[in-house]
DNA sequence: AGAATAATTGCGCAGTGGGCAATATTGCTC
DNA sequence: GAGCAATATTGCCCACTGCGCAATTATTCT
């Protein structure tokens, strides 16, 4: 059994992006607040019951492909070779990032964060955010001396991710334009200030 | 009539208010999610159906009070004096701020933040800051010539917020140890480097 | 194969948000 | 003051939700 992880947790995996991903496709059909838990289920072939196994609602089915991201994101920063800047590090994670982001999705991207006007959404985005912010804290600090203060991480992360919060809004408000590449490096070094 | 605002929006704020410390009171005292809107609005002298009327939930009507908070601390911005730096002015507005909380609230406070550990109350605080940061920047923006970028008001506006965020997430951690102005400080100076 | 473990499902229930229409309250004009 | 328009409150109702529980079904292990 070379499978490193069995084939329980892979089917299990496989019926999670289901469901994450009829959830997305009905959200842009019908808008979000007009699909139901049970329409999700259906069409990801489970019981309305079996959601709830999965997501604690439909916010977080529709944004478990963002965390997702982040989460790469994260490891990414974390992989990074230790000589460089935490800084320098976390662009280079984003640069990496934003190349996975921009090619294919571009209107799925804009009808998608256009539903994310919605309030309960915004709110869970934000939520994960504040979440994997203390994974990226720590990852940033496992890369410095110890003998540094320890909030330098904490500021570092959440300027990071606000950066990047920032840049996809005006990404979005200018009707993906530019290339995200773009815009978030004008973000970053807006932000930059002294932490390289 | 010299009152500036009618009777009926008095009253109406009243309502609101009442609503909120009732909500405030239940939730300290049973906890957050063994309060149901019914209990609250039962309290606070009105129907559920009532409730609806001020509140989209429950978490709206506990938060209420931050959001005024915030909402004050904008103002105070706008109203810096024009000479000021924009960093300045928002550090002075800040410990305005953390002098009108400081005083009355500490085990307030306390069991308040501690009850915002609740996944739900979390997310609904940060769209509650991220819907003020927009405010908040253009607070900054109106005090900036309008030669500069157009982006500076945003990052500047946000890397604020989750400095104050932070700080009060250390502050509580810290079990309230410290002053909440001391904590404020430390946090905004390492995230200051070139913004004033 | 057969037992052990874990996932899916149906059922039920208390709670919720909000539309709608009836009712009560407030503000304004005379 | 009285009468009227505007607005707030309430009750009723219903679709939707999250979750506990127990039965059923699928998978893994020996």
């Amino acid at each position: 059994m070379e499978s490193s992880v069995g084939l329980r947790e892979r089917k299990k995996e496989a019926t999670r992006q289901a469901v994450h991903e009829a959830t997305l496709r009905l959200t842009v059909e019908h808008g979000f607040d007009h699909v139901t838990v049970e329409a999700v289920a259906d069409a990801a072939g489970i019981s309305r019951r079996t959601f709830s196994n999965y997501f604690t609602g439909k916010e977080d089915a529709l944004l478990h492909g963002e965390e997702q991201q982040i989460r790469d994101l994260v490891r990414t920063v974390r992989d990074r070779p230790a000589e460089e800047t935490a800084w320098a590090a976390l662009r280079a994670a984003m640069t990496q990032f934003a190349e996975r982001v921009a090619p294919p999705e571009r209107e799925w991207a804009l009808r998608t964060r256009l539903a994310m006007q919605h309030p309960s959404l915004l709110a869970r985005q934000l939520a994960n955010h504040a979440a994997l912010e203390r994974d990226l804290a720590e990852a940033v600090a496992s890369r410095r001396s110890p003998s540094q203060k320890s909030v330098r991480p904490l500021v570092l992360a959440a300027a990071f991710l606000s950066s990047l919060r920032i840049a996809m809004r005006m990404w979005i408000e200018e009707d993906l334009a530019r290339e995200p590449a773009e815009v978030i490096d004008e973000i970053l070094d807006e932000m930059a200030c002294r932490f390289d």
